[in-house]
DNA sequence: GTTGAAAGACCTAGTGA
DNA sequence: TCACTAGGTCTTTCAAC
């Protein structure tokens, strides 16, 4: 069997990025499909890796993590193994949601929930700050959210 | 019936922001409860809007979407109606995945995806770059990802 | 790759405890 | 909150095209 998509998987992936609670039935009525078709083109999806996982997407406000902060972080050694380990335990921290390795002035780029600043900075002083090899640490604080979307253009 | 959260209704919430094709009765086996208690709950979670919306994550390198970039937006003019007037037509290219507007130095964070800089150039040239009052704009890309969550600590 | 059919699993609402 | 029931829906498989 191929490994690439044709239109049919395409669209499969856009309804399913927007609803994942879709049934077979459904889509396969949106689409002009049969119900076997369309199942059998998601357990594809799925083995071959496309989709990664089906996930319930909160009210942040509502569970009492009102803050997200974007902090930039900048390390005084750039060797495998500071990198490596920086990761490792900035990982653990469950208030980190992200982290990327970036290009630029900086070298991470966390994404941190919190219920607010005081959190924020419990978590700051007492978890990010403690960890070794960190040149500077500079944070910004959504506003607002004007888009926030986790489906990729397809 | 109230609207807060015992500790079975946190339990149900960290379950399905894993992996929401947990069915009632597997949850109900992992928390000792009945299958109608787990179905009540979750019920109730969607219609206090605990729970948004469902959906599946794709694998982006397997989408042709290997380039991730967050964009720092300064605008020029920081009245309401630019301001609201940048983040409507900010949010209809299908490249902006998200759009905060944030604390400090600039106005906006944006993350774009696109398959690769060529692509990246392309909306920055002929799309964002287009929009009105638009002061600099400063981008970072993602080297590699070390933690990708949608998941909030509970 | 696609289809329809069929069996089994699950959802959902309701009852009574 | 639970156990049980029952109807309806959905998933999953499979022989056949």
């Amino acid at each position: 069997m191929t490994n690439e998509l044709d239109p049919t998987d395409i669209e499969i992936l856009k309804l399913l990025q927007q609803d994942a609670t879709l049934t077979n039935k459904e889509i396969s009525f949106k689409l002009h499909k049969s119900i076997a078709t369309i199942h059998e083109r998601i357990k594809r999806l799925k083995e071959q890796g496309y989709i990664l996982r089906t996930v319930s997407i909160l009210n942040r406000k509502k569970i009492n993590k009102s803050l997200i902060a974007f902090s930039q972080v900048l390390l005084n050694d750039h060797a495998a193994d500071t990198l490596a380990a920086f990761e490792r335990e900035v990982s653990k921290f469950p208030e980190v949601m992200e982290c990327f390795q970036m290009t630029g002035t900086f070298d991470f780029i966390l994404r941190i929930a919190t219920s607010d600043m005081d959190a924020y900075h419990d978590f700051y002083r007492n978890k990010l700050a403690t960890l070794p090899n960190i040149t500077t640490v500079q944070s910004f604080f959504v506003l607002s959210e004007t888009k926030s979307d986790t489906a990729y253009p397809l």
